[in-house]
DNA sequence: GGCCAGGAGAAAA
DNA sequence: TTTTCTCATGGC
């Protein structure tokens, strides 16, 4: 009999809103609107209702130690919305659509290949080699409704895989930058313990050493994994907005932090989730 | 059939 | 130091 809790009182979160945003991968909607999602090593699934969450796969216990850091509930997100409301008409509009986003806590590891491979790649393509990566490289889980699913496997199990089993899960060319940087962490070469208690600037440096990671993967690793909030990471969409909403076209990436901070704050990094979700699912005039 | 996707590395300027 | 080219792959 699986265990079932329910959460109440919970706000600023739509499970759907925050799965679908593009910051996780391993998220998908039930035929009922329920989400499941594997992540650190569980699989669970939430169905929402307002302000109430019914929570299968974990118990209370587990649910407050774990999944409400990963959930980031313990950040008031109120007060960041309401400061963001009031920056400008693109950014009101932008946490409006996105009501109820948070930033997930995730697993550093995960989101170190996660993010390696979603360079120059599209979302759907993503799960999908994520999920072949689990499969063949991670731990059985557990079996539900037919579906079996897998953790994602530990730099370990993951440095079983040559470049050409790699290249069989769909990566493309990022075949190389995975095998690498697996490497680079099994030999301790780079060491992800304490990534998370260095400075933004840091942290980057040390991300960068790992091939495949340049600036926008490495904020992206640390706003998602490291509770760096004010990493802000410009895909292409980042881009469109910088120059469409905020008419600014400089490339340099530290020019870019200095007016993501200077402007939106040191929740810059968050400001770029509602605006990414925003214009990526919005064909605003372009 | 060219363009695009939550870019990065290497070569060239 | 900054710009340009190339990379694998599926969807449109």
């Amino acid at each position: 009999m699986e265990k079932i809790i329910i959460v109440e009182n919970i706000t600023e979160f739509s499970i759907k809103q925050i799965t679908e945003s593009g910051q996780a991968f391993r998220w998908e909607m039930e035929t009922d609107g329920s989400y499941t999602g594997v992540a650190l090593g569980k699989v669970i699934n939430i169905k929402q209702e307002k302000n109430k969450l019914i929570v299968s796969g974990t118990d209370e216990e587990e649910f407050n130690l774990i999944w409400r850091e990963y959930f980031d509930l313990n950040r008031n997100y109120k007060i960041i919305i309401e400061e963001f409301k009031n920056k400008d008409i693109h950014l009101d509009a932008a946490v409006s659509y996105g009501d109820g986003i948070r930033i997930l806590n995730q697993d550093l590891w995960e989101m170190i290949i996660s993010f390696i491979i979603s360079g120059n790649n599209n979302i759907p393509r993503i799960r999908k080699s994520i999920e072949l990566i689990s499969e063949n490289y991670g731990d059985f889980i557990l079996e539900k409704n037919g579906k079996k699913y897998y953790s994602f496997p530990t730099p370990e199990q993951l440095s079983k895989a040559s470049i050409e089993d790699l290249r069989g899960l769909g990566v493309g060319y990022r075949d190389k930058y995975i095998f690498e940087t697996t490497k680079s962490i099994v030999s301790n070469e780079v060491v992800l313990d304490s990534l998370s208690e260095l400075s933004i600037d840091e942290g980057k440096k040390e991300l960068k050493k790992l091939m495949g990671i340049g600036d926008k993967v490495a904020y992206c690793v640390l706003l998602f994994a490291c509770k760096q909030s004010s990493a802000f990471p410009v895909d292409t969409w980042v881009k469109k907005i910088l120059t469409k909403f905020y008419d600014f076209d400089k490339t340099n990436t530290k020019e870019i932090n200095k007016f993501a901070l200077d402007y939106f704050g040191v929740n810059c990094g968050i400001a770029q989730q509602y605006l990414f979700y925003y214009i990526r699912n919005n064909n605003i005039e372009l």
